[in-house]
DNA sequence: GCGACAG
DNA sequence: ATCTTGTCGC
């Protein structure tokens, strides 16, 4: 394919018109290595006040969910940062993070919406359909949809709707935390999401592979303490 | 029209 | 996202 945005001709309106169009390729079936081998987590930050875009990229043994590699890939911003456009302006830099990784991951974990979207296609889905990778989208906070406050204890969960549409889960991961909100970005199910979510899960409120990157790519250090 | 609004 | 230590609550 490309780069993941096709024909777009840098428009807000055309972006939102790529995004449906990218939407209808999202498979929301389970599609992906039994048991995967590899898993990878995703994240990005920004260095010099936002005008570098830094992607960080983990790749983990599915099994002992143990770091096997890090890398990360810095890029010039381009675009500005627009509720419901995350990925046109953060995702140039995870794929490029991602071709930095010694193996191609089977189930991939970034840091956003998968399909709980206006427009069904968060960073986590276009990610997905760009590289045609199992991905999961894992957000700390909803874009858009409704939802009724999930249990206190981790692993409880409620429907995150759009529209009448099901787009998600409201997750709590840990106790006394926030609770995260996961959906499915590409090739994954509704249910397999949120079960990944908590296979991964190692005591805190993020799943390690978007944990580990979310450290990296915030410049808190590496993969230790 | 008004409020909400991933990172 | 980012600027940032101690502090309140469980």
């Amino acid at each position: 394919m490309n780069r993941g945005f096709g024909d777009w001709d840098g428009s807000i309106e055309d972006a939102k018109r790529l995004q449906r169009q990218l939407a209808e390729q999202v498979v929301l079936r389970d599609d992906f290595a039994d048991p995967p081998r590899w898993l990878a987590g995703f994240d990005v930050g920004f260095e010099q006040e936002g005008a570098i875009t830094r992607a960080a990229a983990v790749l983990l043994d599915a099994e002992s969910l143990l770091p096997v590699a890090s890398e990360v890939a810095r890029v010039d911003t381009t675009m500005p940062y627009v509720p419901g456009l995350l990925s046109f302006r953060e995702l140039p830099a995870l794929l490029a993070a991602l071709d930095r990784l010694p193996h191609v991951p089977d189930l991939v974990f970034v840091d956003g919406q998968g399909i709980a979207h206006p427009r069904r296609l968060g960073i986590a889905a276009h990610f997905g359909v760009a590289t045609g990778l199992p991905a999961i989208g894992v957000a700390k906070k909803v874009l858009c949809g409704r939802h009724e406050a999930p249990g206190p204890s981790p692993g409880d969960r409620t429907a995150l709707i759009h529209r009448g549409e099901r787009i998600g889960w409201m997750l709590r991961s840990k106790a006394r935390c926030n609770p995260l909100v996961v959906s499915p970005g590409h090739r994954v199910s509704m249910d397999s999401a949120v079960d990944w979510v908590l296979r991964t899960l190692r005591g805190y409120r993020l799943p390690e592979p978007t944990r580990l990157a979310d450290r990296i790519a915030s410049r808190r250090g590496d993969l230790l303490g």
